[in-house]
DNA sequence: GACAAAAACGAACGGTCGTGCTTTTTTTGG
DNA sequence: CCAAAAAAAGCACGACCGTTCGTTTTTGTC
């Protein structure tokens, strides 16, 4: 039997639950409060996960194919280089306030409940922000390829920085509620291109 | 009668509360788990306090007097100008590892847990951290009148971006567990910082 | 050392959590 | 349309949560 029906619900489950995670974290989501949300009994949302943990994850997936459609996918079709790099940054600041974040980038929250834990759902994490990392990484290499950017330049460096503008933007924003929060980070990452 | 035993053991609870919540987060704070570390009674501990939320503000204060004696005053000995910029640039690094701090920086986890919360506790949160990026704006400044940055500088702007130096710091070191995580924080304030 | 105030305790409360079990309802393939 | 399978519901559990209250122990002052 290849249902269907299954699918459908474990789907619109994870998309409430990203957008409730981004809110309360990845622990602060409870099985009864989404149960609520969806309409559903406590019992039959959790029969789709069979743990806590393995929603978490399944959580995080989501999240990060999302992700990817909204910033990565986009960001490569532009041309390689300073361009794609741009594009990468900008899309992240786009979905870091997208509707279906309305607690800002998931990532960004987790990332700090989750640094002193240990488990799956860390080393899920950590795995993914890795990869994001290497995506601006690589993306840079290519555009030293290309000449936009100095020969000398480190790839690595440049993600970690740009993340960095990054979480400074998320800080502002959503802490501090600071109105300059974009044009700060606008101005950062105009500041951490290098000059050919 | 004035006693002291009280504020003895409230001293006690709060240091042991800090570096629990640098791990768990504010909201990971339980009153069982601090008491049981404590050999205390639950509600011998919760009678200092008279809720969690009071428990949580105060942790914050506790957290914000250690931070000051650990950063801020030490780096206002500092000749002013760059070499205080520099001073508490260093500072945040070990403060952000020190033994009291298990966790990593206890504002930094909480300000992603509670930038979506509203109430008194994400009002004092708010405060400190403006407090903060307020000392290095005005140290930057004072580094301006002293010529040693660009007159035309921006203090605001460079404590943002300091700051985003120190979350992607945190970031590197926590979750990712890059041990290169330090050098590129230190090279990423090398280049932050502006020639005169 | 007496006495009042402060501190600590022990037990209980209502509530919510994740999870397991059993039963009912819905979906699906032949 | 029917039987099998999947999904959803209902209910209960043990654990832990913050909080309250009455009691006991410790502390500080005269």
């Amino acid at each position: 039997m290849v249902t269907t029906k299954g699918a459908d619900t474990r789907h619109a489950v994870l998309e409430r639950a990203v957008a409730l995670a981004s809110k309360v974290g990845l622990g602060g989501l409870t099985i009864g409060t989404l149960a609520d949300d969806l309409q559903l009994s406590k019992s039959g949302l959790f029969g789709h996960f069979r743990s806590k943990e393995a929603l978490q994850i399944q959580v995080l997936n989501h999240a990060a194919e999302r992700f990817v459609e909204a910033v990565v996918r986009p960001a490569l079709a532009q041309p390689r280089g300073e361009p794609r790099v741009r594009s990468l940054f900008h899309r992240w600041l786009d979905w870091a306030r997208s509707s279906p974040m309305p607690g800002g980038c998931l990532f960004v929250a987790a990332a700090t409940e989750l640094d002193d834990k240990d488990g799956p759902v860390r080393d899920r994490l950590q795995t993914l922000q890795r990869e994001w990392l290497g995506v601006i990484a690589t993306s840079f290499q290519k555009g030293i390829e290309e000449g936009h950017f100095p020969e000398d330049a480190d790839p690595d460096q440049f993600a970690h920085d740009l993340y960095g503008v990054m979480l400074a933007y998320h800080h502002a924003h959503r802490l501090l509620r600071d109105p300059k929060a974009e044009a700060r980070a606008r101005h950062a990452f105009q500041q951490l291109l290098p000059d050919r």
